[in-house]
Order: C-alpha cells, then sequence, then structure tokens
DNA sequence: GGTTTCATGTAACATGTTACATGATTCT
DNA sequence: AGAATCATGTAACATGTTACATGAAACC
C-alpha cells in the first residue's frame, strides 16, 4: 500500500458521497474543496488507477459507458477511508510567499507595499463572496446536500468566512498603521 | 539560474538581515518565520551552496572558521533579493486536511469530533500564545530589532495573532453548535 | 462551423521531507 | 562521563505541478 497520501483520501472522500470521474472529482475539488484542498489531474488519474488496482474503488460498468469511467469507492475503501477520519491529523507546515516577503520588505518604497496589501485583500473579499454565495445556497437548500453531510459542509464554509474576515481586518489594520507610521494618506 | 524557488529567496532574506551559518538559518526559520515558514536541512545547505556559487552570497572569511561556514550576502543577492520583494505575490493553493477530514466526517461519532476540534483547538491557543509573547518582546525591545524592521515584524505577529484567534472562534462556535443540533452536552 | 467544455492520460520537472552519517562543542 | 546542542551534508523518497497529447460532445 505504501502510498497513504492524501490525495488518495480526498478521492475516497468524494467517492463516499458519489460515484464520479475523474474530471467531476477535479471539478469538485476546485469548486467546494477549493479554499482548503486542491487536485490535479497529473494526481487524479494514477491515483484512481492504484486505488482501483487495490480494491478501494471499481468502475461503474452498468451503462454503455463511452470513454468515460465512472468510479465508485467499495466497502474495503470505505474502511480505509473510516481508518483515515479516526486517526489524528497532524499540524501541517504553513508557507506564506506574501508574509516572507512582507517581514523582508523594509527597504521596498511604502506605497508599493500598500498597493501590494491592497490586492491582497481583494483576493480575501472575493473569496470571502464566494464563501458568502455558498453558504446562502446551502441555507436555501438549493445545494443538494444531506442533512447530516450539510452540517459539515457549514463548517467548513464557516472556518473560510472567519478566516477571510480576519485576513480582511489585518489588511485594514496594517495599512492604517502605514499611515499613522509615515503621516502620509492611504488612498482606497 | 532556473531555480528561483522560494527557498532561495528565504534565505536571502535572512541573510540580508543579518550574516549566518545553515545551522543559524534553520533556527531563525524555526522561530521568527515558523507560522508562516519553514525550511529544512535537506534544502538549507544545497540551497546555499548553490546562492555561493551565483555568487549571490559569500563565505565570511576573516576568523579562523573551524567548520562553522557563515555566509553573507553580496550586492548581487541583495538586488535579486530586491527584485523578488518588488514581484506580484501569486496566490498560493492552501490544503488543510483537518478540513478535509472534517468535511468527510458524518459518518464518524461525534464525540469523537468534538475532542478533536478540541485538540486543534490547543493547538492555535498554543500559537497564539507564543506570537502574543513575541510582540510583547518586541514592544519591550527585547528583541533586537532595528526599526524599520520591527514594523514588518509586528504586521506578520498580528497577522498570526488575528488567524488564530479566527480559528479559536471557529472551533468554539462549532462546538457549540454541535451541542444544540445533537442536544448534547459539551466536554471541556 | 467554431468554440468551449468534457474527458483521460503521461512525462518531465520542481519541490519538499526524512533518514542517515559524522563529529565537535557545551552543558550538567 | 554522558547528554544535549551545534554543525554540515547527502541520498532516498515522497509529493506536487505543468505542459503536452488526444479527441469526443455540447453549445452557440
Amino acid at each position: 500500500m505504501s502510498l497513504k497520501n492524501r490525495s488518495m483520501y480526498s478521492i475516497l472522500g468524494i467517492l463516499s458521497i458519489s460515484p464520479a470521474t475523474g474530471y467531476d472529482i477535479k471539478k469538485y475539488s476546485d469548486t467546494v474543496l477549493s479554499g482548503f484542498w486542491n487536485e490535479n489531474f497529473g494526481h487524479i488519474y494514477p491515483t484512481l488507477k492504484k486505488l482501483s488496482d487495490e480494491g478501494m474503488i471499481e468502475t461503474v460498468s452498468g451503462r454503455k459507458e463511452d470513454r468515460k469511467i465512472t468510479y465508485c469507492i467499495t466497502e474495503k475503501g470505505r474502511q480505509e477511508l473510516e481508518t483515515w477520519l479516526s486517526e489524528e491529523t497532524l499540524p501541517q507546515p504553513v508557507r506564506s510567499e506574501f508574509m516572507l516577503k512582507l517581514l523582508f520588505s523594509s527597504s521596498q518604497p511604502k506605497d508599493t507595499i500598500v498597493k501590494k496589501i491592497t490586492e491582497y485583500r481583494k483576493r480575501y473579499e472575493k473569496s470571502l463572496e464566494r464563501y458568502r454565495r455558498m453558504e446562502s445556497e446551502l441555507k436555501d437548500g438549493i445545494a443538494d446536500v444531506s442533512e447530516e453531510r450539510a452540517f459539515y459542509l457549514k463548517a467548513v464554509l464557516r472556518r473560510g468566512i472567519l478566516s477571510d474576515e480576519a485576513a480582511l481586518r489585518w489588511c485594514d489594520e496594517t495599512c492604517r498603521g502605514y499611515c499613522t507610521e509615515t503621516g502620509s494618506r492611504c488612498t482606497e
């Protein structure tokens, strides 16, 4: 088994909700998971093959499947997923290039930095907007999610919202601090 | 040059503040940078050699250096750093295994999940404590930092603090939501 | 008829982590 | 004397990203 990587579990997790193709998995990770997870094709297809070889997932035959290959989770796969779910999650190393740069930026012109923080802020604004949209879709029952799972989806969304709000607050605070220190005026 | 990786810039950045050995760089990234950056020896030493070959850094001779190899940044290295600093930082993919698990956890026993969130919370509590300690050291002038750089260090610390506070708030909120939903009582 | 999206996959490359090897120095 | 920390480095392994190749189906 050796390769117990996280991609494997994200794929098992997605397939535990519903059968899907590699392409579906990519879409799911680009929408629902984006913000706290990401997958790329270079990982998805080889992992699907591996999981299939190990009997964790199966191709859904049934239909006269043309070129699409739809996979579903097997009992063995479900057990593997449950084991992973029950295991403790170790803290992961964080890497924020933006903060790394900022720390070394004392030589940079101040207005450039303010501009950068403003750009950085926009990213979080957009992300926050997206989370809020998803949240209201969930509330209105537009999104097709079972009730047991809705709680967890809400929780994850909420994490994103609180995170983004904190980021926005930091941007504002830091720009304000800048103006005070430099005596200049903040544009925007 | 080809290998314009981020490790290279974190090392140039550190050396722009003060000359250091590979070991010093590791220590710095484990203390000051930890929380938004990390480096390991497997990266540091080869990168130092490469940077040295490219004339971005130099070994500090002078002393009768025993086995320690102290590096300092060159003018060329400083220029390279400035270029990187002025460039736009692209958003980076995030990966939170904890949130990934949570999303797929509807089959898990609820008290296990509450326990996990409690553990998760403790990590952020500790991190927050650490940031606050660093912040007060900065304020009291204990930490040996020049004034121009202090602003940026404060900003980065502040980012960590706001982030951690948001995480704690999420933990509390989510556990509370759990109790309401399940009708059970939250321990701790 | 042309563009976009769906769909699968591979190869090359880049990045990051762990384990190991070695030995000096400092602290208790 | 023994343990912890300082100090440098390599090799193997694991992970992750990008570019490319291919072509069907759906939409406009």
